[in-house]
RNA sequence: CGGGGUGUGGUCAAGUGGUAAGGUACAUGAUUUGGAUUCAUGGGACGGGGGUUCGAUUCCCUCCACCCCGACCA
């Protein structure tokens, strides 16, 4: 009997990363220019689910969906100043119009503030228009680095969901900073990945805000991935593009704003957490295909249980499940077992000879290779059962697996020694100071996530730097 | 961006200063079908540009792309 297996995925995660893309007909990397990748039709349907769920839990707390250009006169893009300071580096410029030089070069957007917040600032007149909740899903570039990684570490962000909201005072500001870490939690919860939730330090923020608060995810190989990023940007972006509205009082004031995103570094986590050496696994609501029939022939019997196959299909089909039977005759039973596990389809059923005597048929769970046989007439009721307990499952099973990858420590040594060996996720006492953060991050060479936000617990004890009284615990892993 | 490595059909991979094995995938036809059935037949490759040479896939330079380490970064 087949089990799941994880040694590939867990000792060269690398490799079976970029295999699964391939194999599991997700994205071609082989595209001819560096950091850029094709989604495939297969892919491109995961993260048509993927971006629809994101579309639904952000229009279902009032948010509009828009589309900006992609491109960013040089002026809107050095506004605000720390925030050029950060990006460029990593900008793409046009500089020519067919073959003439452009008197005003254009950026490729890295992030879309520099884009939208001109916009903004012609349509916010006053307290009427707050808030404004919008959001995009798009393109984003990124010339920074020479190790790009298909999907985890792009140049061009095929698929960035940033929202940007506007507010009359601060603390509606940071009411919606809640909101959209609520938004984000019930993203990554319906996708059964695990995370943590940190603040990032004061160093590490995004370029222009008060403060971030950052989704990472635990990846097979103990790297953190930055999956999602709530930011506070208080009025420095308003202040820097003039946005303002006139009060009850007819005063003018400066907006305050928030922005978060998350990419398609949600799909690479989907793929990493749940997959194993077989191919990826899918949670059912993200499956293009939910449901595979694959029929064993028989020589007598064959066309009866094609028969029954399409009648299990068009019943399957009526509870809104997402179904296909192979009927390919160039293909053994086996080799389709293999084939749509490789791509992650959630239940196999399974129907032959045997099962059609016994008005039965075998179904297969994507995640546990568990194999059970249930009567024909049950399987209305029972399929949707076993869907949601896959779900529950495969969530739980995330949860637990990052439990047993989370480390406190009270001492640099010991922490040196967990991310020396890739460990995964570090907590170590920490007085708050940026020196003792830096040295942190020096002396264990990983980065500082920062300091929790989803579990704040209480600390005793004292900086595992300075040996100053502990302000809170502070977060630390090798990261993507 | 610094250091190192690699580019041979879709993919994996031998080999050569005189145009190139094999596996797998693909196509066609048979045969099989409860975990990748077997056989036959067929098409398809030396990353781009420049140089050395009678002749370059092979040697040199360069560009592009990929991989590893570091820096930077989501």
């Amino acid at each position: 009997m087949v089990t799941a297996k994880h040694e590939k995925r867990d000792k060269h995660f690398g490799e079976w990363f970029r295999q699964m893309l391939m194999d599991a007909e997700i994205l071609d990397y082989r595209y001819p220019i560096k950091g850029c990748g094709v989604w495939l039709p297969y892919g491109f349907k995961i993260r048509k689910h993927v971006t629809q769920l994101l579309r639904n839990l952000h229009d279902a707390k009032g948010h509009d969906e828009v589309q900006f250009p992609i491109l960013v006169t040089e002026a809107n893009i050095r506004k605000e100043a720390t925030h050029i300071k950060d990006f460029e580096n990593e900008l793409f410029w046009v500089t020519h119009g067919g073959s003439k030089p452009l008197e005003l070069r254009y950026a490729l957007r890295p992030t879309s503030e520099t884009a939208m917040y001109p916009m903004f600032e012609l349509w916010i007149r006053n307290h009427g228009d707050l808030p404004m909740k919008l959001y995009q899903i798009g393109s984003v570039f990124r010339y920074e680095t020479k190790t790009t990684r298909p999907i985890i570490r792009v140049r061009e962000v095929s698929t960035f969901k940033e929202a940007h909201t506007c507010h009359a005072n601060l603390d509606n500001a940071e009411t919606q900073i809640q909101e959209a870490i609520q938004i984000y939690k019930d993203f990554f919860d319906a996708c059964g990945i695990s995370y943590t939730i940190s603040r990032r330090p004061d160093w590490d923020k995004f370029p222009g805000s008060l403060y971030s608060i950052a989704f990472d995810v635990l990846m097979p190989d103990g790297r953190t991935l930055q999956s999602g990023t709530v930011h506070n940007l208080g009025q420095n972006f308003s202040k820097a593009f003039n946005i303002k509205y006139e009060t009850l009082e007819g005063n003018h004031e400066f907006v305050w704003q928030t922005c978060y995103g998350i990419s398609e570094r949600g799909i690479a986590a989907l793929i990493a957490i749940h997959g194993d050496d077989n191919g990826i696994v899918l949670v059912p609501k993200h499956a293009p295909l939910q449901i595979i029939i694959i029929p064993i022939p028989h020589k007598e019997s064959g066309t009866a249980i094609l028969e029954v196959c399409s009648h299990i299909a068009a019943e399957m089909r009526s509870l809104g499940l997402r179904v296909k039977v192979d009927t390919r005759d160039d293909l053994t039973p086996g080799a389709k077992f293999f084939y749509w596990e490789t791509r992650g389809v959630p239940i196999r059923i399974e129907i032959g000879p045997k099962d059609l005597q016994k008005d039965q048929a075998i179904i297969v769970r994507r995640d546990t290779f568990k194999k059970e046989a249930y009567k024909t007439v049950d399987l209305k009721t029972r399929l949707p059962q076993i869907i949601d307990q896959m779900t529950i499952d495969m969530r739980n099973k995330a949860w637990k697996w990052l439990q047993t990858r989370i480390f406190q420590v009270d001492n640099l040594q010991e922490a040196n020694e967990l991310l020396k060996k890739r460990a995964g996720i570090i907590e170590i006492p920490w007085c708050g100071e940026e020196a003792c953060g830096h040295e942190l991050e020096e002396h264990v060479k990983a980065k500082v996530l920062g300091t929790p936000v989803d579990s704040p617990k209480k600390i005793e004890g004292q900086c595992a730097m300075c040996s100053k009284e502990a302000t809170s615990l502070v977060r630390v892993a090798v990261a993507y």
